[in-house]
DNA sequence: TTGTATGCGTTATCAC
DNA sequence: GTGATAACGCATACAA
């Protein structure tokens, strides 16, 4: 049978209040009493009832993860990193798979969202206007939502620091001596897809002679990657940067295909540093994204942003969430800045077999 | 403000009961009053709350899966079906990584199987005995759990049918004139690769002067690939099987870097068909498993053997649901058995690059 | 068919 | 510091 509290109470000669409180507010009940109520429930194997606490208190004690495909290896790695957080700080974790469809991914946070004390949003391709519906209207006020990889007035987030990363590979491809290189795109409307845009033109504004050549937009997928690369061959690069790793394996994949070879003829560099980065040969020049330290940032953050108490029973000690917390680096944390804060994951790049010196004959523009 | 029950049968004028009643048995209530409550909550947006249901109905709506690796290709590909098929019939899921440790599998089960209505467990390497006791003591006798890709008296489960996609590959190597052939395992104690293990010894028996050579075990990860590369390469097989993709790409891996040509000096198969499969060059051949479909079908059955009643919201027809379960197979349906069901999910040899016809030579050796 | 009343197990609000 | 008691929002036994 279910033990209750009542159980437990009758058991230890209190009543239910004290043995409530013996339990889940400790300071407030005499030393010796506590000790024996928890005893009591211990021997009687009592387990709170968590639909009754929810009732009372509001809190679940359970998060939400909204990610795009979970087979993807980007958000695999973040909902790994999510999830070991969220344990640690005894929270439950639901993980929704939208599927990559941006309306599905309003509908999960809707639906979620009314059984969570937060939500943690991976949508790459929701509009603004669709994510300021989400914070308005679908969620109650008390839930907060974090974005992963993309700012929002109003929202807080963690972002990966996009820019730089594209620095460091500019700065490594012009340093190689290449001078004329392509970048193959994420899907329009991306944010990070923008931000690494940016990024790209600022960074080789500060170089001499090069030249950077927009290759267009692709699915940040590996099949995307395949038909990217025969625009590689076609555009006369030395050198391509990709959007991510699945499009730069895709290119990879093609240029093999078509005798084009890397890095002699064509350097590629990837981004995120995906597990499968290191399985394919050449090895692939990318920029590595710490995923599961992003995916712990985004639930600490999302605690504190939304003031949502941890569930007491398991959480760190205070040593343990600094020293998990410190590497990244807080945004807007001025006092000036009213908005919600947001968190910059770090990136840098790390350079594999994928690329080398440039080629001497404008590389393998023709067939 | 939140809209409760009481607001909607106040605002469509009748009693609370009958607004419940109007919303989650509509047959209990008269047409007209029925769509006039239905049509009062929608304008209201009145939303159930799950807490109060739960603490009455004694369910949760929610589902658990528990996988020793969220990163991992296959478990990803599991858990996106299982989410998939868990929110069909309107369930949310709680996934928990046990980080590869069975005693925290163990934990999270007990955990969260305090607050699902069903749990799936991929544990390989679990213990019986842990089984066992999982089953009997740590879970709720109503709390239904069925294991993914193992079998387990007393538990209902979804298994790959390990033995035919063996033979499959066993078969293929043979035709392709191979005669020594080695097998590169999984980890000890893996239920999945003692499975393997012994289709492979059947396969082999049916075919003349084949000679299996078992290379050991080894961590089902690209790393004891690796490991296993250098045994193939020092034991002559001509070809090698390995117990999954990952460890079959670890292996080709480590053969190209040692100069051993696929599939001109060894053939290699690997199991699974993860994505990565085809990423590789050569790709690689092994067996396909419908992971996706497997993770449907646990759900299904998870329901089905224990009785969890389907959350009403957005069930499938019964039409749909027939089309995903009559794919796989039932095992142990026959009235004598009074166990709980298993599915055995079929499997299919997918032929790519990384197999070709045995070579003259007793392969590579030397050095 | 509908309404009234009760209770699910817990925490919060008071008195003491 | 402790105990009685009232909620929390819903489903249901029972009465009408």
């Amino acid at each position: 049978m279910v033990v209750t509290l009542r159980d437990v109470a009758r058991a230890a000669g209190v009543s239910p209040a004290t043995a409530s409180r013996a339990l889940s507010a400790p300071d407030l009940v005499a030393p010796a009493r506590r000790e024996h109520v928890q005893q009591v429930a211990r021997e009687l194997g009592y387990r709170p009832n968590r639909a009754a606490r929810e009732l009372i208190t509001g809190r679940t004690g359970n998060l939400c993860l909204v990610v795009p495909d979970l087979e993807n290896p980007f958000f695999a790695a973040v909902a790994k990193g999510v999830q070991a957080r969220a344990r640690a700080l005894g929270f439950a974790l639901l993980v929704a798979d939208a599927e990559e469809d941006p309306r599905l991914e309003s509908e999960l946070v809707g639906h979620l969202g009314a059984q969570v004390d937060g939500v943690i949003l991976c949508s790459p391709r929701m509009t603004d206007v669709e994510l300021d519906r989400l914070g308005r209207d679908v969620l109650d006020d008390d839930v907060p939502l974090l974005l992963v990889n993309r700012l929002h007035a109003g929202l807080p987030s963690v972002v990966i620091d996009n820019a730089d990363g594209i620095r460091q590979a500019v700065t490594h491809l012009y340093a190689l001596g290449h001078r004329r290189i392509g970048y193959a795109g994420g899907p329009v409307g991306s944010w990070s897809d923008a931000q690494r845009r940016r990024g790209l033109e600022h960074a080789s504004h500060g170089l001499r002679s090069i030249d950077v050549v927009d290759l267009g937009h692709f699915p940040p997928l590996f099949g995307g990657g395949v038909a990217a690369g025969d625009l590689v061959a076609a555009s006369g690069v030395t050198a391509v940067l990709a959007h991510n790793d699945l499009l730069a394996l895709g290119i990879l994949s093609r240029l093999r295909a078509r005798g084009v070879r890397v890095p002699e003829d064509v350097s590629v560099v990837g981004y995120d540093d995906i597990p499968a980065a290191t399985l394919v040969s050449p090895t692939l020049t990318t920029v590595t994204v710490p995923l599961a330290r992003l995916g712990r940032a985004a639930v600490d953050l999302l605690i504190e942003a939304g003031s949502v108490p941890t569930a007491t029973e398991s959480a760190l000690t205070s040593a343990e969430r600094a020293r998990h917390t410190a590497p990244a680096t807080a945004l807007g944390s001025d006092r000036e800045n009213a908005g919600p804060p947001s968190v910059l994951i770090g990136v840098e790049l790390v350079v594999r077999a994928s690329t080398g010196v440039a080629s001497a004959q404008s590389s393998a523009a023709g067939g």
